[in-house]
DNA sequence: TTGAAACTACGATAGTTATCGTATATATTT
DNA sequence: AAATATATACGATAACTATCGTAGTTTCAA
């Protein structure tokens, strides 16, 4: 699957998290992190939509957006890409990373230490 | 720093491995993912050059390449856009995916045990 | 019912990216 | 020395991105 630009990828975050929504809607959150205006938004979003990101229903004035994608349908590769260039094949540092800068809870952490056990049986 | 393109960090990523060399070096390595012309891979690295990520030496015929900037520099800002888009704010699972899909030696997997530790001890 | 507000549609555009071909210079081989 | 191989330089260009302005439509309140 083509992948999203970095515009897009701001916009498909958005509406994973807030689910269905007006472009005005996904427009405010998108503003929080950078300012554009309002028919940049729209613009994009029909874009993506044509693309085939996006679904929207048009029955009502003011159309509503959602996601035509799923945030796992993009994880692999992204991920392959940034261990396979920024991190030289090896993870850890993406590990070191990851948690160092992001709040991580409990069971999270719990999580990944049962993979790391299976992890090291298997070796 | 502007980050570079995708093409750009592929080049990058070699040249980090392999250190200075070549463009005919740099090329046969790329076209070992994806096929290029070698004026292509010539173009991108000069106008990589121009842009700062690259120097070269051009003593000789054949100038020779190296890395102007450092992968760490890039790490940070490409790791906070991934986990805050594709992964919703949550490390758990980009490190599932980069653990699962990558050989990680028996120290990597201790330093982040330790890392863990520690984690769960600030809690 | 008229005017303001909110919405969609869509063209235009500047900047960027990726790619390749041609021209030209320099080595190397026969 | 001529032919071949290997380099760099660089212009051209098609496709893509991001952005914005204008026009036109619908809704709703004064």
């Amino acid at each position: 699957m083509k992948k999203p630009t970095d515009a897009e990828l701001d916009i498909l975050a958005i509406l994973w998290q807030l689910g269905p929504s007006s472009v005005r809607t996904v427009h405010e959150a998108l503003n929080e992190q950078r300012e554009v205006v309002y028919t940049t938004t729209l613009k994009t979003m029909q874009v993506m939509t044509e693309k085939g990101f996006l679904r929207r229903d048009t029955s009502q004035k003011t159309h509503i957006y959602e996601a035509a994608i799923q945030a796992k349908m993009l994880q692999e590769d992204v991920v392959d890409k940034v261990v396979n260039t920024l991190f030289a094949g090896s993870p850890l540092n993406l590990v070191m990373h990851a948690l160092g800068n992001n709040p991580t809870s409990r069971q999270d952490l719990d999580k990944i230490k049962e993979l790391i056990k299976k992890l090291e049986k298997e070796k």
